[in-house]
DNA sequence: TATGAATGAGACTTCATTCAT
DNA sequence: CATGAATGAAGTCTCATTCAT
């Protein structure tokens, strides 16, 4: 039990510093400080730096699964409540996985030919999978506008999300300025939902 | 002259190798290799490896300037049809560019305190300052939906361009699956910019 | 019963290890794996690697103690005949533990301050002596050369089946490109003791 | 030039400690200090420690290379004298390059399948084929007993020089104990030829 | 008694940089 | 001005051993 905890703490520091630093820049000595343990036992647990990393992933893997299954079968919501739902979600789950994000933009070109590459590839298309049924739905549905790809329908949702969250500075900065008032981390995840969801709603709406 | 092109040299070469490795991943020895310069001429010339970032920031610090002044002081277009020509501009720009935005993005908060950031920061403000300006006059004219927030607004480019350049491999995979053909980079520029439009049109039109 | 087992396990597969890649290129931890027990097992029963090493040695000892004695009690036979049957018993004991062989090769000089390199000499000292007293009891009977001096006469015995032994690979394919055909293990060594007898009788005669 | 100073000392000082601790058994550390370098330079010399280890081969390669065919060639010696010749320049040569042998014989089997394994092979069958060449002439001239096996004859060369180089300590202790006096490195490497000579001799003498 | 977990020491190697020329 | 040589620091990883159970 001790163990695992030991184990998970590693995980969640380096994640963490990952994010943060990189996967370079990023000593395994940093990492077993941050997680107040013997450097030796990252090689021990993991074997290596880059096992390390690809355990991240692993760890992580399942943090999306399928609940927009739900959100598909539902038959009683409209697609436009389903779309703020799927928004919400998708905010939400992206800014709690965000230090895994942050590493995957950073890392997902490193080393194309390695296990975390194809491992990425794969997350993506599904992510995409889950997303495209939606879309798809809705215009099946006649509640969405055909005439827009789901491809690039799609895009803007990470597209987005990502913009926002890893420019937080520079948007607190631009916000404080034009409102007087810092937004914290909730309130930046708040408009970055409000504004998608205004995008989708005039992007998809049958005039 | 052939010292200043040797400069250059592994200006070039270093940016390519910190967008694919990042800058931690990447050794001086390498930059030297790929410049094929000997490898003490990066400190000579340079005076770090840091500075030489820094150095590389600064060579490609004006290339966004001042091309968005003429389309605001121009009045004898639309604002539509500036629209279009801006995405076009800026689409073409960042593409260009990719080698330093896939740094900006690997080590925005690297050194959050150094030069670089600062340097970094200002950048996105004034890229956004001179967008900003040029949706405020759409709107201003009557010809842009005023309820649309610019900020947001203007997150939409940067969001979806960065998305589709960055995840180049992953596009490609889907469009291929989808249309049967994989998109070159030139194909998948045009369709971020034709997606863009037709986003920017629904979301600013004035029903 | 079962714990003496795992020790003899330990201390053959460490025999092994230690023969075909040394002490210092042999690890705890593979010695456990081949063993099929505990790293922790070879600490806790032998102490430290290099006792273990001390203990195979003592484990050995005695492969070689006092068969020359009933040979050189017996009187029936000439030391003609004694010759050939001391070179088939010292082949044979030697290919028997060449394991250990290799081991004394390799480390014989690795620590000589050491209770290892103390246990060895005693063994040469031994194996010389009791060689030692078959050849001049055949010369004090007259059937063998008194002009040849017994020390060198012995230096033969363990030259030419180490140079054989360890040189195997060498031997079969020079053996088969003279031959055309690969000696196995045994094949070798017969050929070992032929040609010691050979060269012994030679040396040995009295023309 | 200095350079080169330094490379022979590293490589010098490596080929003892080899010998004497094994390849695994001599850190770089080890080497380095005994050559008064930095540690960093042998990484930075010659790549690796395995890469070092070969370097030392190579520099070693030549050491015997064709002083066998001018006595080949030679038409007024006999053949016995010949085989002085002979037998004191290999005892020489070997003497001369102990270290190097040491390291053969330690580390053959080492990693059979690298560059190294292929480099002995190559030696050892080069060696012999000269040395077998000179048997050969031998016996056809007439001078020598042609019913002895060549392979066998030359095997006594190398399986008694080394037996007696590798057990000097032995051969002292033994020498001093039977005349009263411990011999030195050259009385011990004399009497090696002279008895493989006085060997030679008995055996290949045509009565 | 036996063992999985843990560790300090040290292994080899590469790093960015500096020095001497 | 330019560079090959050199270096101290730090990198990751493995080592034999010990500890707590």
């Amino acid at each position: 039990m001790e163990t695992k905890d030991k184990k998970l703490k590693i995980l969640e520091e380096a994640e963490q510093l990952f994010a943060s630093q990189g996967f370079s820049g990023t000593s395994v000595r940093e990492i077993a400080k941050a997680a107040d343990v013997n450097v030796a036992m990252i090689s021990y647990y993991f074997g290596s730096k880059e096992q390390l990393l690809m355990e991240i992933f692993r760890y992580r893997s399942d943090y999306l699964k399928t609940q927009v299954d739900d959100l598909l079968n539902n038959t009683s919501l409209s697609s436009w409540d389903k779309l703020d739902i799927l928004v919400d979600h998708y905010v939400n789950k992206f800014s709690d996985n965000q230090h895994l994000h942050r590493i995957i933009l950073r890392e997902a070109n490193m080393n194309c030919n390695t296990e975390i590459c194809a491992f990425i590839m794969e997350r993506k298309k599904t992510h995409y999978g889950m997303i495209r049924q939606f879309f798809e739905q809705g215009q099946e549905r006649g509640e969405f506008n055909k005439e827009v790809n789901v491809l690039w329908l799609y895009t803007l949702l990470p597209g987005m999300t990502k913009h926002t969250l890893f420019n937080q500075d520079f948007m607190a900065v631009i916000l404080e300025e034009e409102t007087g008032k810092a937004p914290d981390n909730a309130e930046l995840m708040q408009q970055t939902k409000d504004h998608l969801k205004q995008f989708y709603r005039k992007i998809l709406e049958i005039k």
